[in-house]
DNA sequence: CGGTTCCTTGAGGATGATCAACGAGGGTGG
DNA sequence: CCACCCTCGTTGATCATCCTCAAGGAACCG
């Protein structure tokens, strides 16, 4: 969701700088807050005693994250961080909702990120579930060209390994040996370590 | 969520009945209706082209489901299908529209229940992604008496080995060898095939 | 009882994870 | 310009885990 700096200013927002990997909040926080990106972008995800790491949502210049959690009773399942410097507006819980009372077109709004998110959500563990790694691969890469609406042509993919990794619950090598069989079949290819799809 | 029964009448909803294991709509259809179970009980899952399945979700009398489509330009990732013999009411997207702008707070229980299935399904991946099978079967059996509020006491668990299976992506077989495992672990225990958590 | 659904067990195999090592490229400072 | 570092990509060998396939047993119901 977006809601308009002048309103978030208005109703008393703060904005924070972050350098590049500074928290937002952790796993089992207790969600108090609003955030919204100004500047630089954010991850949210999640990592086990091994230390593996799952992305579960990545958000950019002008994105709200984390709201679901101020509608319902729990903890921050899954932390954020910050992917680059980055300025990060914050305001409490009961402004926000009293912005959202304020602007009933705003919850309008939220209605429908959520229903993408959702829908998201389900897609991706649909995925993720039941196929391949070629498969999980083949999902996250057409979910990014959806995001930025280049379904139609081939694009230069702007994920490391192993951010690809983290997307799709596989660890790096399974990933660089999955994208070699799929340049051999010529449903990717990788130009100067580069990937194109 | 849940829409009062007469709100849903005056504008015109209809019921239908459905016999055990009859479809609601399938993956890839156009979503067009607010459905709401009257009577009975639905599960949302897909099913991938080796028949393998996996539970997205079950809703039960006074749930409706699938609204997040309603609110978005895409197509059914799921199937949905009536556990038993079952009465759903059916309103088409523009009635359940006009509803929504008539009840103010109907939106806001909307955006809360939308809340809720992106806790849950950040979780649920989060927890699928990330471990072995005892765990998710664990955090399976967690998500289950959170939900039903037996949170302290020891229950009989209502799921077949397979629907805990398809609930968390494992095999019917490595699902019942992880129970007895845990049973000799006894963090569960197995009472006439019965498993108590 | 006969059928159906669910549970169980074993053997074997495939796949992705793990561990270890190395290479490529880009950036920075001397 | 070169040396160094750091991140990212790559490869091979080995392992553990879960899946697959097959078969049979238990429980329940009409």
């Amino acid at each position: 969701m977006f809601v308009d700096y002048e309103i978030l200013i208005a109703w008393g927002s703060v904005a924070k700088k972050y350098k590049k990997g500074e928290y937002i909040f952790h796993e089992g926080d207790l969600p108090k807050f609003f955030f919204q990106v100004i500047e630089g972008s954010v991850k949210i995800f999640n990592t086990n005693n091994e230390g593996r790491e799952f992305t579960q949502g990545a958000f950019n210049v002008g994105d709200s994250f984390g709201e679901p959690l101020l509608f319902i009773d729990e903890l921050y399942p899954s932390n954020a961080i910050t992917l680059e410097d980055s300025v990060i507006i914050k305001l409490s819980k009961d402004k926000f909702f009293a912005i959202l009372d304020e602007y009933p077109n705003l919850q309008k709004k939220l209605i429908h990120v959520f229903a993408e998110r959702i829908w998201n959500k389900s897609t991706t563990s649909r995925d993720i579930i039941n196929t391949n790694p070629e498969s999980r691969i083949i999902s996250f890469l057409k979910a990014y060209k959806k995001k930025i609406k280049k379904e139609g042509e081939d694009i230069e993919i702007p994920y490391t390994r192993q951010q690809i990794a983290n997307y799709t619950g596989l660890r790096v090598e399974t990933v660089i040996r999955a994208l070699a069989k799929m340049k051999i079949k010529k449903s990717v290819q990788i130009v100067k370590r580069k990937l194109i799809y």
